[in-house]
DNA sequence: CTGTTAGCGCCTTCAA
DNA sequence: TTGAAGGCGCTAACAG
């Protein structure tokens, strides 16, 4: 890489001058000028963006931590965190935490030391360990999670209104006639913790009893096929289940299929965040879509909006709390409950 | 951020010891040592990595473009890359290059200019523009290009052998029995080609046919759909169809079920990757396995081989081609052929 | 118009 | 054992 000091030689003058000369300003001749700049762009002089973030203490980069960069629903968040971050000319230097290797308080000491502007989190499946959790709080800059509601809100947040969501969900079975609604729930992430209340909370105030056979816990596709076969299995089954995403009523709905049970006619199933997959399986699923690019978007620009009001390290005083609306979207694995 | 400077004057001697200090370095006195570091991290000092680049010429960062971190196919290649720059200390800097505001070119620019160590890509499923290239070309530093093959190979690339895994799949249809074998292949991109030549070239030595209405591009899950909507509805219609991948397959799986054909009673399926979805969908699909997460693995370590090498900017004289095994999964959409 | 100087944060070499 | 100086690539404020 040619440096300002090569060319300067090259050109037979200081390196102040072929500096101005490079960002067009004041002070240069023509001439000098464009013999300059003839030589940079021959030798296919870059600027060091590293040196500028040095000096200007800002480096224009933050760092966006994920545990699973194959989820599709993550995937989807991080198009939009990418997006927000490539309109404001900042970059992001990815990093997962749940490796063996380097841990993820680690690699997030790392990103400090690379001078991050901040840190964009999400989705975290699994609750960060104390040593992470440390890390984050004294991280020299601000920090945002996405999606999971940690430790007594300690942090900006920015997810979706889940609650009101899943509220729609169960009115919009209710409508159906649906009184037995059960569901598959994700009790070690604070978004299965809110769902689930929901769900008891609609339930309660509609004088509908939820028996504590139809809720089983189901984070995965693979959790939730287990879960559904035993719960379908039962005799007093419920006619409906809210699952807590998309993916895991796709593994409910196999379960029901395998079992002979016609969807929506002998089931219906309500999924969450209305993935890609949520059109392709048969029936589509109705479910409670997300915005989910914009939910990175939006945690990208409460970011930038923290890194401009040049916050000090440590926690803020009164973190941001964000909640995205829902939609629901019905499609056809919802219909009219069954006449008993 | 306290420097090294504020600690040199908060501890009254010079930033020459206090650097020595904390790098734990002969020539300082261990009670002096111990009051630095006691200091340094009781201020939560931080060494300034961007400086250290600057230093010695290595960022220990590379530049990770895709076109779409959404697609579950790159989030698993992705997921290998992760982990072979992780391992090896290095950070990487995620780049989309599909955007308006600022365009592939200007992207990668910016990571020249970030002194990035080197560019790994994938998976690009659409070719790049001129300028794209123009820029990759005279990166300053070593671009390997994942599973997609450009321009005359002059990356160096790694990939999987598409072409044997092809192979393995017709000749396993073959054995099934079938010879009306029809592809819904994706011409433009060199992994859809290579796939499509691999399905003629077997059909070809087997000295069977295959008819042009058994063919049709399709590229996702939704061209799938109507290809095979279509492809499907002739008299003359394909016992089996390869897909180009698992979503395409997924696509004419449901286009296959939805006309009321059994599969694989009345249509065979083949697809390509294996995704989870492969073993989601009903039936499981049979399909040709790529190791993706190895095949992120592999690219950093052909990049960090060429890295440490201090591969001088331009194009390689002779670039790497890999080709990594595929395998073979058999699952539940073959069978025998459907008697005429 | 051009050059010099100082400084960003750090490391390395050499002198005291 | 400690300090001072030079340099990494660049910018900004001055002096010539």
């Amino acid at each position: 890489m040619v440096s300002m000091k090569e060319i300067a030689a090259i050109c037979q003058v200081s390196v102040g001058t072929v500096s101005k000369a490079l960002a067009n300003q004041p002070g240069v001749s023509s001439e000098t000028g464009e013999r300059i700049r003839g030589v940079a762009s021959r030798l296919r002089y870059r600027p060091n963006a590293l040196v500028r973030s040095i000096q200007n203490g800002r480096s224009m980069s933050v760092a966006v931590a994920c545990n699973a960069v194959e989820d599709p629903w993550g995937g989807m968040v991080l198009r939009g965190v990418l997006a927000g971050l490539c309109e404001a000319g900042y970059e992001a230097l990815l990093l997962q935490w749940d490796w063996q290797v380097r841990s993820g308080e680690h690699m997030l000491r790392s990103m400090g030391e690379r001078r991050v502007d901040g840190v964009i989190m999400f989705p975290p499946a699994t609750p960060p360990t104390p040593a992470y959790l440390h890390e984050l709080r004294t991280f020299p800059g601000p920090v945002i999670v996405l999606d999971q509601q940690w430790s007594r809100q300690e942090f900006h947040f920015v997810g979706t209104d889940d609650r009101l969501g899943t509220l729609a969900a169960v009115a919009h079975l209710r409508e159906l006639g649906h009184t037995a609604i059960g569901c598959l729930h994700a009790p070690e992430v604070s978004t299965g913790v809110v769902r689930l209340q929901a769900v008891l909370e609609a339930m309660r105030r509609a004088g509908l009893a939820v028996r504590d056979h139809w809720l089983a816990p189901a984070a995965t596709f693979a959790d939730a096929l287990a879960a559904a076969s035993r719960l379908l299995t039962q005799a007093d089954r419920p006619t409906a289940l809210l699952c807590f995403n998309d993916e895991v009523a796709w593994g409910a709905l196999n379960a029901a299929l395998d079992l002979g049970l016609r969807v929506p006619a002998d089931l219906a199933l309500v999924g969450f965040a209305d993935l890609p997959l949520a059109v392709q399986v048969r029936p589509p699923l109705t479910t409670v879509r997300q915005p989910k690019e914009e939910l990175g978007r939006q945690g990208v620009r409460l970011l930038l909006e923290r890194i401009a009001e040049g916050e000090r390290q440590g926690l803020p005083l009164t973190p941001a709390q964000v909640l995205l609306p829902t939609e629901l979207v019905v499609r056809h694995s919802t219909g009219p409950a069954p006449q008993r």
